[in-house]
RNA sequence: GCGCCUGUAGCUCAGCCAGGAUAGAGCAACGGCCUCCGGAGCCGUGUGUCGGGCGUUCAAAUCGCCCCAGGCGCGCCA
């Protein structure tokens, strides 16, 4: 509604644009696309444009000069725009009418959830991959930030019209998962009183000794004087099922669902239907177009003519396949379902291997803009504000379901969000946890339980369902334009977060909504004597609770009725 | 050494991609507010070399170059 305005108002000013240079006698050729701010100050109107700034080289006039040349020749709609002022230098300061805000509030009220949407992504598919820790621990806090930035971003996404898939990429090949193996092994070995040493680099945590402890209890001893080599893939495959199983229970506890489980493994298995592997056929359409070159027993991929710093290895001379060529053909396999663009979610420390995918993409033949990496930084635990010390090396972390349980999901999800992914998150138990305004989760789900409260004790009181026929001209407060307006951000909001992958926005525009109800709550009824008042503000309340709960669906946080 | 991210109020951060009017929030601090729809709330008070410098521009937190500080990355590791 406000972007039609806005469009409105801009052709406007193009033709008031041409006319003015006319007049004038300077070249009206090129007339300038309209740039439309919102003013900080309420004294500078609605909105805002330093067009006539942008004319002064072509016309050798001031911006002052130009900008009243404009005002005075624009034909607006009256019905919108109350009146145009110059100021300053050479603004234009738009100010629309009163009856203009006030239809935002049936514009909502009539749209329900469909408002905010947009179709600008006109049914694309996306994929966006996230999380995807391998299946060696438990999901710690870190995850828990990618977890809720890939689920909320493919939430916006759907938001404005794309066709969105959520995949978790699990990395059950290559060596870590033989660590694993042997780290149970060593484990069981030690349970069952053997004495050996346990492997180097293996993974330390209790999760461990817990799992070594689970085969005891199922299978005994038996597997002690086996083959380790075989006992070694045994107990890997086995930790790796258990413990994905614990990474699909807390995912759920977090309110995050795939599409897919995408397994490494799968790129090394010959498909029934092909001859080649995924990998053989990836590194094959890659030799084919002239990119892999051998040297020194190891098979590289030429990554310097896609802008990579240096080639890479995709086979070792020892014949194991690197991690880079997995990658490579688990992204071709991505591309080959179709996806019009591809979001991979990484932890930041992966920034090095970014240009690298990149550049396999290419080669690949997809346009390097269809893979898009986002990348998240780390998540410093707090409690109080002293750092809780975290190794994932010793095996000591502070797991997802440890900061579930004791700060709930909402809060988590929330306060994840709060920052743009690259920016590093405070994340402060004690915070998270507070019941008060330190904590932006419950400011934001007060606002929306007590407008809940509001329209129940408003049915109390006799007024059903919000009406549409509410005489809306009897809202005249600042703050109620205040609101309105804020009713009238939101779809440019959520287009803004989906288009550039961040999610925070919306988190702040709900902290901004939500502050503004209180206020005006504060300070004014919305059930009075007066009743056409009451259903006039009980309609503002029911659009602004509509959008509250809306943005926080988006957000996978919910909208408590009551708290 | 090269590359990426970050540097904005005492603290945590928005704003930077698409440059515009006195740079915004929250927290912390202090002082107020419960005849009244939920006080998990509200109102008021103060805070800035936007890391530094140079440049582009009518206009720079925002764009470019250089420098400083912190983090991360630069494997035939994953």
């Amino acid at each position: 509604m406000l972007n039609r305005l806005k469009d409105d108002l801009s052709e406007a000013f193009k033709v008031a644009i041409r006319e003015v240079a006319e007049a004038g006698g300077w070249p009206s050729a090129e007339v300038p696309e309209v740039p439309w701010d919102y003013p900080s100050e309420s004294s500078f109107g609605d909105l805002s444009t330093t067009v006539a700034f942008s004319l002064t080289k072509q016309a050798r006039r001031s911006s002052r000069e130009i900008a009243g040349a404009i005002a005075q020749r624009l034909a607006l709609d009256p019905s919108a725009v109350e009146r145009i002022e110059v100021a300053g230098a050479g603004y234009l300061n738009v100010f629309i009418t009163k009856s203009w805000w006030r239809q935002v509030i049936g514009e909502v009220l009539r749209a329900g959830a469909l408002y905010g949407r947009a179709r600008v992504g006109e049914g694309k598919k996306v994929q966006v991959e996230f999380v995807s820790a391998n299946p060696t621990g438990p999901l710690h806090v870190g995850h828990g930030r990618g977890a809720a930035l890939g689920d909320a971003l493919a939430n916006l996404l759907q938001a404005v019209g794309f066709k969105v898939e959520r995949e978790y990429y699990v990395n059950d090949a290559g060596t870590q998962m033989e660590i694993l193996g042997r780290s149970i092994l060593a484990r069981y070995q030690q349970l069952l009183g053997c004495d050996v040493p346990f492997p180097e680099g293996g993974y330390q945590g209790d999760y461990i000794t817990g799992l070594a402890r689970e085969v005891i209890q199922r299978e005994g001893d038996q597997f002690l004087n086996q083959d380790e080599g075989k006992m070694v893939l045994t107990f890997a495959a086995f930790a790796a099922e258990e413990i994905l199983k614990g990474i699909r229970t807390d995912l759920d506890a977090f309110g995050v669902q795939f599409d897919r489980w995408f397994e490494e493994s799968t790129l090394y298995r010959r498909p029934p239907e092909r001859n080649q592997t995924l990998l053989e056929e990836a590194i094959a359409f890659l030799k084919e177009k002239g990119f892999i070159y051998e040297e020194e027993g190891a098979l590289w991929f030429r990554s310097t003519a896609f802008g990579d710093d240096k080639d890479r290895v995709l086979i070792r001379s020892s014949g194991e396949p690197t991690y880079y060529a997995s990658d490579i053909a688990y992204h071709m396999e991505k591309f080959r379902r179709g996806y019009d663009l591809v979001i991979d979610i990484w932890g930041h420390d992966h920034h090095g291997y970014v240009q690298r995918v990149k550049a396999a993409v290419q080669a690949l033949g997809y346009p390097p803009e269809a893979l898009q990496i986002l990348l998240i930084q780390l998540v410093n635990l707090l409690r109080g504000g002293r750092p809780v010390a975290m190794s994932t090396r010793a095996g000591e972390f502070v797991t997802l379901k440890e900061v579930l349980d004791e700060v709930g999901k909402d809060a988590a999800r929330f306060i994840f969000l709060t920052r743009r992914a690259e920016a590093p998150l405070d994340f402060d138990l004690e915070v998270a946890k507070a019941q008060s305004e330190e904590n932006p989760v419950y400011y934001v789900q007060y606002a929306y339980a007590r407008l809940s409260s509001v329209l129940r004790e408003a049915e109390k009181a006799g007024f059903q369902a919000p009406s549409l026929d509410a005489d809306l001209s009897l809202l005249k407060l600042p703050e109620e334009f205040s609101l309105m307006k804020q009713l009238a951000l939101y779809p440019e909001v959520i287009l803004g977060a989906a288009l550039a992958f961040e999610p925070h926005r919306l988190t702040a525009y709900l902290q901004e909504v939500a502050g503004q109800l209180h206020s005006y709550y504060r300070r004014y009824r919305f059930i009075s004597q007066d009743s056409n008042l009451s259903w006039a503000r009980l309609a503002l309340a029911e659009a602004v609770r509509s959008v509250i709960g809306d943005a926080l669906s988006i957000l996978g946080v919910a909208a408590p009725e009551r708290m």
